[in-house]
DNA sequence: CCCATTCGATAGCCTATGACTATTGGAGGC
DNA sequence: GCCTCCAATAGTCATAGGCTATCGAATGGG
């Protein structure tokens, strides 16, 4: 059996005139007439009743109508379903960022992505870079913005922009006053540092590496939130991503960012999809949005 | 798109592995691979996401596949419903009578009709001659039992059995009495007959035709049983079929029924068709079984 | 009463689809 | 680094489904 029997069928059904029907169908008379009978073959039943210069249904033709009917609307559906979703940047796209870039860089471009994509319902996940990784593998999710590298198996991945990191130090603590700050000033002090899983946590470890300083094993924060805070309550100094100091996370309440002096460490901010993704235009057009608004 | 595509895809999305789906849809594997491909493109959506190891659905393929398991599972309906009918001798049979015949005939073949032909559900009905032709043309109904001749223009009858006439008159008539009767005992007599329409009336006409009688113009009667009783009444004689007068249709309440000496005038009751019908196995079971009652 | 018309079925032919086998190519796992 | 797994590709073939031309039965009109 077939969709297109069916389309006959109906044709057939609702025209009762094989001409017609053939007409309706686009094909000729002898083309529909042998797959009805094809039909009718295959079914076992007789659906027609040819009678001369009549057609009607039979008993089971009759039965059977609706059902092609309602198949063939929904056939239909699916067509338009898809037809619907044909735009790449229309639907929804699940996307997860890692915490130490969520709260700072999505206010930079919501407002951007609804204008540029309006189609497109992205949907926001925050996830650290591990379960991130393993989410983005087992489908959960289509998009990650994380700081790159990460191991690339199956996934492709982009540089977004290079995210300088800043020192933030309490406001009497003598690297306040200093115009700028290199990273030899670190030396000897006490650096406040994430709990272990956030990548930000290896980064500043990675680079502190060549200078001597003293991780503050008492503490550990679980957010950037409660490591300005620490910072701010004088137990010791941190490195924050620059986006985390910007706006309404700048200076203040008793906390004081400094830049770097060149050469300014850096971590670089990215995304990351599975290569065999479906949705690689809309994680263009989210990729890109978010390289202009960084650029500018 | 077709349903077999469909099918593909509703074992993809089951087994999430082409190998496996194909084994299930009894193709080799390149088959099912290019008809996925095909539908997909057909969409002009993706449906399935190929991770190297592990197949998931697209968005839009969850979306679709609810709909293409409802197809399917229509199409199958589709399959058994005909399955199911395709017993020829089971379904609806819809069969008319004409008022002459039906009450009479009816009683003596139902029980058989309902223990040859368990499955055969007949729907019954009563017309006159030409509004029974009339609706079996139009396809309301399949089987109309009728005295023959009938003009026969796309249709096909079948004798079924002679029913002999016989004269049914007041118990104090004289012919009451005689042992038989010539139809050349009825000359001079009231003969009360049927109103227009119903063939029984042109068929005792008919029989009268070289024989002087007298029409009652004052009264027709709408049935039988009216005319039966308007005989009892003494208002004339009439011609009875045979089956009218049998069981509990008798002779009785001021009313006797006497046969006709040979030759015997009869009707032929028969079955009528239409050439094209799509039920001549079940239309000629039902024939059988009245031939063969009716023969005993 | 015969002829023209209507309409579905049949015959004969052609092409595009959907099937197969064999093989390639890319990713992962040991 | 090799082996394995698994989908995609290449190449070939049968046939389902399309077409045109024509037939034959049944009607309706002149």
């Amino acid at each position: 059996m077939n969709l297109r029997d069916l389309r006959y069928f109906v044709a057939l059904a609702d025209t009762r005139h094989f001409g017609k029907a053939a007409e309706r169908s686009f094909v000729s008379q002898p083309t529909l007439s042998a797959q009805i009978k094809k039909l009718e073959n295959y079914l076992g039943v007789q659906l027609i009743e040819r009678q001369p210069r009549k057609v009607t249904l039979t008993e089971t033709g009759m039965k059977i109508l609706p059902l092609a009917r309602s198949i063939l609307q929904e056939s239909d559906e699916i067509v338009s379903l898809a037809r619907n979703e044909h735009d790449p940047l229309s639907g929804k796209l699940k996307v997860a960022l890692i915490p130490t870039i969520g709260p700072y860089l999505l206010p930079l471009v919501a407002r951007k992505l609804r204008k540029q994509l309006p189609q497109l319902k992205v949907m926001l996940y925050e996830y650290q870079t591990q379960p991130l990784l393993d989410r983005l593998r087992d489908g959960e999710i289509e998009l990650g913005i994380l700081a790159l590298p990460v191991p690339h198996d199956g996934l492709e991945t982009r540089d977004l922009y290079e995210e300088p990191f800043t020192v933030a130090v309490p406001n009497q603590h003598p690297l306040a006053k200093k115009p700028n700050v290199k990273l030899d000033d670190l030396t000897g002090e006490n650096l406040l540092l994430l709990e272990d899983g956030h990548c930000l946590r290896d980064q500043a470890l990675d680079v502190c590496s060549h200078i001597d300083v003293k991780e503050n094993d008492d503490y550990r924060a679980t957010s950037l939130e409660t490591l300005r805070q620490m910072v701010a309550a004088g137990l010791g100094i941190t490195l924050l991503p620059e986006l985390a100091t910007q706006g309404p996370f700048g200076s203040g309440h008793g906390l004081t960012v400094k830049s770097f002096a060149r050469p300014v460490p850096t971590r670089t901010v990215g995304a990351v999809w599975r290569k065999s993704s479906a949705r690689s235009e809309a994680i263009d057009a989210v990729c890109e949005v978010i390289r202009t608004t960084l650029k500018g």
